[in-house]
DNA sequence: TCATAATGTCACAATACTTTCATATTATCG
DNA sequence: CGATAATATGAAAGTATTGTGACATTATGA
């Protein structure tokens, strides 16, 4: 979250708006991986999936629209988040980005502020953990930046690694995650760590909750693993 | 999803519009659900989530803005989309709708294709995500991924093997499968496990079922086996 | 550097679940 | 209607999964 920036590649042919681009992405704290056609694009998405893509509309060869129907149709692919760059204005083209799957657009000529305003608000909704947002469940309150967590008004302490699950949890209620996909979201992907000490955290985290009586929001699915709802 | 038509709560405080919007809405088969303040639409919200929320930025005491920021901060809205209504066009308006965690705006006057083209592009991306792989039989309703069953509407308690076999039949109704067929299909191929297991099983999802009188689903066919239908 | 906190792992306890088995009940057919 | 086979049911034994406390190891910060 904090400690790896989410990666956005950026897919534009004309080497000064790329740039341009990367500087502003840079700028905000974000990685950022040039392509400047479809086949470089898709050389990076097979090795790694992106956190974001920004996909101009018109590319040598393959189009932008092209390019996004094909990751909206490849299940790997599916739900990585798409921002359209356009230079049009016109109502269809905006339909017409909207169809094929992107999750916004913007028109060239942007300012940097709504570039960057738009990657967020779509982060946000996408990858709920990168935004820094204070979240709410129920009778607990979670704010990132100031690393504060609090139940019914009153602050709580926890470990690094609960406040991270919690993180989790809060932004992905009502799903059940397996050990392994939890070490995944919170650990961090293919960690050598043994699948039992999710159990360690869990009861940690629990254990914390205990005497506001939250702890009831953390479920124990059995043969599945575990989900954070707020009613029981 | 296609049983039941989206719901669509519209929060705008003119009735004009309120009127249209509902038209439009209508007449594209969803269901409206009209509020013309924060009160009214926090009212509705806490009794049943919309699929979709088209809200007014200008509201009277509360505005949509704010709506909108509480709804994101809380784990049981924050998935429910927002679609923001304005009527400023400049830039820091959109901005703000964005950051406040709207998946969309338009802009006053909107043509009814647009705002339908963008209804449509927010439930695409957004419900898909939300486990909408939740599958359906009479009163019965199973979701996989929250790994929860309920009866009309009430939650059910079933042990990991039931669960597979409430999913395997609400997944292959009408059709009689011999024990054997189940033990391949519900334990994995090959066990070396009893065949009067499966009646244990059996006996154990009907006695789950019985309270919301669901347990007539699963059927005896002497001689066969089970088979699962929801008509008697 | 030392003190302190955080983390991961293990062993064992506590549960929940599965299977089997013995027995009761029901259906089917002569 | 009775004999027989198939299914239902309850409970006990067996198995797998999860909870928990203690401890060693590794970061972190003064």
């Amino acid at each position: 979250m904090s400690a790896t920036p989410p990666t956005i590649l950026l897919v534009e042919d004309e080497p000064a708006i790329q740039e341009l681009l990367a500087f502003n992405v840079e700028q905000c704290g974000y990685r950022a991986i040039r392509a400047s056609d479809a086949n470089a694009a898709f050389a990076y998405i097979s090795r790694a999936l992106p956190d974001l893509i920004l996909l101009d509309w018109m590319l040598p060869s393959v189009s932008g629209v092209e390019i996004a129907r094909r990751l909206r149709a490849d299940a790997r692919t599916r739900n990585v988040p798409i921002i359209m760059l356009t230079a049009r204005t016109d109502e269809r083209d905006k339909i017409l980005g909207l169809e094929s799957g992107a999750d916004d657009y913007i028109t060239k000529p942007f300012s940097p502020r709504e570039l960057m305003a738009r990657i967020r608000a779509v982060l946000r909704r996408r990858v709920p953990q990168m935004a820094d947002d204070t979240v709410r469940a129920g009778a607990l309150e979670l704010s990132p930046t100031t690393h504060r967590v609090s139940a019914k008004g009153a602050p709580l302490d926890l470990g690094p690694t609960e406040f991270r699950i919690l993180h989790f949890f809060i932004t992905h209620p009502e799903r059940v995650y397996s050990r392994s996909q939890l070490l995944d979201h919170v650990w961090g992907n293919h960690v050598f760590v043994g699948e039992r000490t999710v159990d360690v955290h869990i009861r940690r985290l629990r254990h914390a909750l205990e005497p506001s009586g939250c702890d009831n929001y953390v479920q124990t699915v059995r043969g599945a693993g575990y989900r954070f709802s707020v009613t029981a």
